[in-house]
DNA sequence: ACAAAATTTTAGACTAATCTAAAAATATAT
DNA sequence: ATATATTTTTAGATTAGTCTAAAATTTTGT
């Protein structure tokens, strides 16, 4: 309990309206995204962006969306930076599939004490990504710039390496696995099939696999040097 | 995300019952004591006692206070397993002191995940006793029985070990650390003083030390064989 | 034993977060 | 360009948990 400025369900809101806004590159959030990310209604998320707005924790411009103020992206980045860590430490310590750990990651961002965040950190070693590859915000609240790309957007026979993925639901995280898709693992698209745009890729230098092209767009990876 | 049956409030009140009750030796608890702990006022109480009540997780007599049902009983011991198990991982694994940990345990005792206490119980090799020496109940939601006795109801010239605190607030953890008293460690009764009832116990068969009577009451220790 | 004190419950109100239904604003499509 | 569709906001209601003030019950002291 270091200070509890605002609720849980606040809290909530700050973090969705931040991956949302980075997710469109800086662009304002509508009401119905967030309505749809944070399982509610659009009469809602409304009242809570009056409320959230008053506050000074957003930009708010009605009919036309919203933006965090500094205020509101510390906020947020503390929640994620807490988000990730202990994400980290369920992979890493408790043994859990990363297809397993977002729901219980979604609780125990919101537990408050600095103390407790900072000694979870030390004790991960100060980890740098979480295990779906995201950046972890640092204590300061900076949040790393990272630089991947979708491996749709990859030429032909480039190596790169797998540095995340830009969906995190565990079917998508479960059907990687089964094909031995991991970060950090090596891939090199071979063809990509005028029929159904699937993917014929190199795993490792080793093995050839097929994936959608759907799940190519959601593989993030960064170019092998 | 198991099986949100009660809110975190509710839980609250049936942790609180819970140790209330064993702290009566298994009687009632009143109102005024909820009140008190729960930091609410008695009017409140009497509100969520009948909402309990009405669930069927506590007996609730009108003007005669409370004891837990069965049903109430394994949701207590299942918040107090996970508060003890928290404070555990916080102690051992992240280096808090036994003073700093109860208010950040408050808040994961109600982090709902069935496997994640499964498996953090595991990573912490299934402790069956607190910082504090509280016994952790198990999976199964129970409690083990232990019998340890006040060092002032100990005879003069008995050796002890230090087994436990039945008061948990820092200020006396915090004393109890300037005089080097730790679970574990032997303790003997030398003298009480006539004038204050103050304490002259042997630590560790080394050196001499002095406690209050209101120290000496609140240390729980078990003879030494 | 019974009046006074203490405790507990009830009544009525408030706040946070949600909802549905209706009104207002914006976007779209011919 | 303007009617229609979509999105967003407002209005009014609901639930959980709390409060104060007043009423009811139990305990205590002489």
């Amino acid at each position: 309990m270091d200070n509890q400025l605002l609720s849980f369900t606040e809290e909530n809101y700050l973090k969705i309206i931040y991956l949302l806004t980075e997710r469109h590159n800086g662009n304002e959030v509508s009401t119905n995204q967030l309505a749809e990310h944070t399982q509610t209604k659009a009469a809602s998320v409304s009242d809570m962006l009056r409320k959230l707005a008053e506050k000074n924790y957003i930009n708010y411009r009605k009919y036309q969306g919203v933006t965090l103020t500094e205020a509101g992206e510390q906020i947020a980045l503390g929640v994620i930076r807490k988000h990730r860590l202990w994400e980290v430490f369920l992979v890493e310590k408790l043994g859990f599939g990363w297809d397993e750990i977002h729901d219980i990651a979604e609780q125990l961002e919101h537990i408050d004490s600095k103390e407790l965040t900072k000694r979870l950190d030390d004790f991960l070693e100060n980890p740098k990504f979480d295990p779906h590859g995201d950046p972890i915000p640092d204590a300061k609240g900076k949040m790393p710039s990272v630089s991947y790309q979708k491996l749709s957007e990859i030429p032909l026979n480039q190596s790169v390496v797998m540095m995340g993925v830009s969906v995190h639901s565990p079917a998508f995280l479960q059907h990687l696995d089964k094909q031995q898709i991991n970060l950090g693992c090596g891939l090199k698209v071979l063809e990509i099939s005028d029929f159904d745009k699937s993917y014929s890729i190199l795993l490792d230098g080793k093995t050839t696999i097929f994936v959608s092209n759907e799940v190519a767009k959601n593989l993030l990876v960064s170019i092998d040097e």
